[in-house]
Order: structure tokens, then C-alpha cells, then sequence
DNA sequence: TTTATAAGTCTACAAATGTAAACTATAAGT
DNA sequence: ACTTATAGTTTACATTTGTAGACTTATAAA
């Protein structure tokens, strides 16, 4: 999903479904998007499979195959695997110090790193090159 | 940067600086790209600014601009920022349930959120969509 | 019933990305 | 000095993405 279509994407996910008419005037509100532009993001996202629609041939509703944490969770889990292991805890102590959370989220985060402790590698080594790669 | 170019920036930043014959001979041992494939990509990220290089007709050094945790924290960053402000902190617990993170990096990120407990909002609102979007 | 509005489909086109061959120039070895 | 291996440059081409006009058709209004 790219990020126009994610956009897109979060739209829906928020009204659970939705018109075309409806998305367009949503999206219209924050970007400058014609709507020509935006429907051609509604066939895309259908193409790839992230939406389905109810087959009227008119008003027709659009509704995710994903759930949005899933979706969320599936693309912070790419962009973290896709970074060094032994930098990202860093990384991501970095900007979730700038990042608004609740008490609730806070409190949850710590719990579940409470319980990762003990298990805990003392270090992680880096793996930005294959093991091999000194020979 | 696109995802193959990160692959290419993780050996430069490993290494500190990096000849293409390096970059090629590493990059080589996980992927199947072809040399030129690599070559290509290197000059890309000349143009994107991402490195430099000591001018050297052969065996040119090429230095990345931007450090690596600095990379890593906007990527992050931008990643987080796209997504609903309600659920974020949700999909940051999952994936870091199954994130390997050192015992340092867990007590370093359990103080962050200490820290940021106090001051934390009992709840955050979904921005998923424009503020006046019901009128 | 005719008509206009707009939902949905098709077509378009530039820029970015993945992928790589071909070409040029340079340094090292003979 | 000449050859050769290869680092660096150019060119290439399909696919994806951003962006949107044009066209077709269905429905609500007149």
C-alpha cells in the first residue's frame, strides 16, 4: 500500500465503510486531490485486494480486507525488520519520546517490556551485512 | 530512500565508508543483484544526496551524508506519523512483542516512558480524518 | 420521458523504482 | 607501450506511483 493509498485506506477504516462520494469529500477536506485521483486509489486499493466492494452499480461501499491495526501493525513490523538490530531499539526509543501516547498505551508498552526482560539478550549484534562477509 | 537503497546504505554505514567493489562483494553474498544493478543504485543515492565520495577516478570512497540512527529515527518517525494517532501505541506494543531488543535498550526505553507517563493524556483521538469532517 | 449529475471505468502521462546491459576510461601487470 | 580487468558512466526498459482528464452509464429530478 502506498501512501496516497493509505490515506485512502484510513478513511474507510475509520467509517468502517463507505461511497466513493463520501471518501472524496472526506480526502477533499485535507488535500487537494481531484476526485478523479482519488477514485483511481479506490481501484488500486481494490486491485490489490485491500478493499471489496457490495457490487452495486451504483453508491457502491467499499469495505477494508484488513483490519487497520493489522495493516499498522504488518508495516511497522517491515520498516523496523528493514533497519539494523543492534541500532533500532534506539531508534525506536528515539521517536516514541516524541510520540503522543495514553497512560493506558504507556502503562501496556511497559508491561509487556517488563516481561521481555528477563529473556532479554544482553547485546544484539548488528545484522547490516551477511555473517560470511569478512571471509 | 527506496528499500533497495537502504540495503546498500547498511553496508556503507557498517563499514563507514565503502569502495563499490566492497559494496558489490557484500550486497553479492545476500542478494543476486547484478554489479550494475549495485552500481546503479550507488549513483542514485549520490543524487539523492545520501553519500558523497573522495573523487577519485578508481576505487572511489563513497561516505554516507546522513548517520545511520539518524536515518533510521526519520524513517520511523515518518512511518508512526502516518498512521492513526489512537491505535499507534497499540501497534507499537505488538511489534515490539516480537522485536528482539537488548536488556539495556529495554530498561532505556522503559525510563522514556516513565518519563513521559505524568505528562501523558488520558486518551488520544483517532486523526484519521479532518477535524470538521461531519459538517 | 428527457435530462443532468455524478459514480464508475478507461486512458494517459510523468516521475520513481527495480533491474541490468553496454560503453568508457583508468590503473595495474607484462 | 600494450593489454586487460574493472570502476565508473550512459542508456534502457518494465513496473509502480502520483496525478488527472475523458468517457459511459445509471439514477434522481424536472
Amino acid at each position: 500500500m502506498t501512501t496516497s493509498e493509505w490515506e485512502i485506506m484510513r478513511v474507510i477504516w475509520t467509517l468502517g465503510e463507505a461511497t466513493s462520494r463520501q471518501i472524496i469529500r472526506v480526502i477533499g477536506l485535507k488535500t487537494d486531490w481531484s476526485p478523479s485521483t482519488i477514485k483511481t486509489l479506490i481501484t488500486r486499493l481494490k486491485n490489490k485486494n485491500y478493499l471489496t466492494d457490495n457490487g452495486a452499480a451504483r453508491d457502491r461501499l467499499y469495505t477494508p480486507t484488513i483490519a487497520e491495526q493489522d495493516a499498522m501493525t504488518d508495516t511497522l513490523h517491515q520498516t523496523i525488520n528493514s533497519m539494523c538490530a543492534m541500532c533500532v531499539g534506539d531508534a525506536i526509543t528515539t521517536v516514541i519520546a516524541s510520540t503522543t501516547l495514553s497512560q493506558h498505551d504507556i502503562l501496556h508498552l511497559q508491561d509487556t517490556l517488563t516481561q521481555r526482560l528477563p529473556a532479554a539478550p544482553e547485546t544484539v549484534a548488528c545484522d547490516c551485512m551477511p555473517d560470511n562477509w569478512e571471509d
